[in-house]
DNA sequence: TTGATATATTCCTATATTGGAATATAATAT
DNA sequence: ATATTATATTCCAATATAGGAATATATCAA
């Protein structure tokens, strides 16, 4: 298999740069396409695809006027990256928690945790079969 | 030109569900390989692949004891994404503030903004030639 | 109707992946 | 030295891009 579709969900869709940009650009104000080819310096038919994803995992809406489509940011699908992320926070905020992370696996790891070694067997018979 | 590496940066690190899986059952303590392969059940060289990715982006760390490479996260590189997301938090919180949002994109719009319409000609010219 | 404007879509190409199979490498045990 | 264990690497195939060029579609204006 090859990667998973960038329209399948959120965590693809924000891994090309080109479309966070866009994102943080249509954060305030609905903007027509045009506006977005401007600000961002790129061909208009790569701003339509971009947005062609990003209204696919639904982090813009568009509404028509005249000829215009307004797109704008819905930032509500990106909390569960937030979240998501969020779980890892104390190796980001202070010094101390850092050690405290180290200290912890050290002795985990020293308290004679021998790292399933043999807790392996079974499961792996299973997939050798 | 094709997708971006999944090896440039975080971002294309964790688009892949298995490498946030990855991250997160080396979140707490240090496992060799084996660990992982039997926990997520995929194929050993698969894990290594992906283990490799999530090495040079920084994701992870390893240290040898023995033959056996003991992986553990580091969620360091994740604060970016974590705070490239917070942005968009009033997307999130409370329905009252997507009101907000939603009210003050309604009225700069109906101020008259002409959504570039004319401020466009000259940035499009220059591409243009 | 005809023309102009705004945006989307299609076709093409080059490339980056992912998974699978097989194999290589490294370290340890016998 | 040889076998075994743990992990990495290589080669392959299938697929999902992203960008560029050209074109199609839709709406509005004259």
């Amino acid at each position: 298999m090859a990667r998973a579709a960038t329209t399948s969900d959120v965590f693809n869709a924000i891994a090309e740069p080109r479309r966070r940009e866009i994102l943080e650009y249509l954060d305030t104000d609905e903007r027509p396409v045009n506006d977005v080819v401007e600000a961002l310096e790129l061909d208009q038919p790569s701003v339509s695809k971009h947005l062609g994803v990003l209204k696919q995992v639904g982090l813009v809406r568009v509404r028509q006027v005249g000829r215009q489509r307004l797109y704008s940011t819905n930032g509500n699908g990106l909390q569960k990256v937030h979240d998501w992320t969020k779980q890892f926070e104390r190796f980001w905020d202070s010094q101390l928690e850092r050690l405290k992370v180290y200290a912890e696996r050290k002795a985990r790891a020293e308290r004679g945790d021998k790292q399933g070694t043999q807790r392996r067997s079974d499961a792996r018979r299973k997939r050798e079969r």
